[in-house]
DNA sequence: AGAGCTTAGTGTGCACATAACACTAAGCAC
DNA sequence: GTGCTTAGTGTTATGTGCACACTAAGCTCT
């Protein structure tokens, strides 16, 4: 079967970058090229978009097939549309690339169609990549530093309940810098979408902390007051 | 002349949304269009994307085309990407959006190639829209609102040489809401890439303002140092 | 020439937000 | 119960945002 048209062309790809976080250092979701071209090398997981799909779908697909990866309440936000010619070396390729912020432990990842391997890789520490998915990258890590500063997107990447030292943690990793604790705290605190579950941590070997939560609805509610949040 | 793909393929447009001021309002540019679909309804700029074109230069060839409009010293930046299928009644056509601000005095406006008319609308009153131009109007009028805020886009509307007046006029249309002249101006000029050009208005029938002019180059050397505007 | 019109241009004070800074509290391990 | 580790907490100084009203300058018209 094949499909012919008046007019030639370009070939158009989804690609997904998607951001962990784990006590450590903010990762990212790369697969192992399984097929040509770049066979062997690092990609962000990606693939063809169907006609009659919509982008988005197609990225959560592609994500799922190649990694495993099911985004359920997690953030996803189109971030670029890159169509220079030569990005591929196969032919004029126009790619819809999207950001992902996800809990790395909610997620098992596993490789699967069409790639090799799947799995997380320091941002700080990557290795070489396929196509133009360094520069891909590069510009998904821009916005998400920037965008973290004046949109609750961060909560994301923790767990549902979390503790205030986890959140400064997220906010010092992805700003590049330290911050002052209590100052910290009480600009969360004062937002008014950070609520105290009335819980604490269990099986910690040191003070346990209260565990906080992410309150969306009252975000919104806020939101439509006209309110801004900056960190 | 056809051609042939081994799967089908969505195809692929980009649409610009070019915004305008005048003393008056914030306008966009749009064409009559002059073949189907949509005979004579009013829309965004825009057509098919070539193989092995850039998708910024599709965007800047298609406006030529259809309006004659050439952006020079103009802000074009990609807006997102629209692929919904559905969104034309033909086929499954994704479209690149970008948007545009430009000095309407600068620039001549003509129907050209597929357009039966060119010409400035209101933004705040505008015909009936082919497509889902309506929402991408929508969503760019979003980001301008939110970008004009933290980035000095806003400049790119106002000729080289303008009245702080003009500049307020002009954050206040955008805003949507009035603002203190004397706040303004002391924030505007503490920025620091707001420059005085030592000349002042002629031939008004009033006190004549100074002209300022907007140092790019002031204002880059300020980003690298980690400055941040906020209106 | 002078009166009147129109927009340009200017400073202060108060309220609030940000930033710097160090110690006590609580639970667990040994 | 001692020691270790992280949780949790307030005050002060400084800077920024915001409200607010009058004089200055050039032109027009008579």
């Amino acid at each position: 079967m094949s499909f012919t048209y008046r007019y030639a062309r370009p070939a158009l790809t989804v690609d997904a970058v998607v951001f962990g976080l784990d006590d450590e250092d903010l990762k990212v979701l790369l697969v192992e090229r399984a097929g040509e071209p770049f066979r062997g090398t690092w990609a962000l997981p990606g693939g063809f978009v169907n006609v009659g799909e919509d982008l988005e779908v197609a990225a959560r697909r592609e994500l799922a097939e190649e990694t495993g990866l099911r985004l359920a309440d997690a953030y996803l936000e189109q971030l670029y549309t890159f169509g220079a010619p030569g990005r591929d070396p196969r032919e004029h390729v126009v790619s819809c690339a999207w950001y992902a912020l996800v809990n790395i432990r909610d997620h098992e990842v596993r490789a699967a169609t069409d790639a090799a391997d799947a799995r997380w890789w320091r941002v700080q520490a990557l290795p070489d990549l396929a196509f133009d998915h360094a520069h891909i990258l590069e510009v998904a890590g821009e916005r998400l530093r920037g965008k973290v500063r004046y949109r609750p997107i961060g909560f994301a990447l923790l767990p549902e309940r979390f503790t205030l030292s986890q959140l400064q943690h997220l906010y010092e990793t992805l700003l590049g810098r330290g911050v002052d604790k209590r100052n910290f705290r009480k600009k969360m605190l004062a937002l008014g979408f950070v609520v105290d579950t009335g819980e604490t941590e269990t099986d910690v070997p040191r003070r346990p902390a209260r565990l906080y939560r992410f309150d969306e609805a009252r975000y919104r509610q806020l939101e439509r007051e006209g309110f801004e949040m900056w960190v």
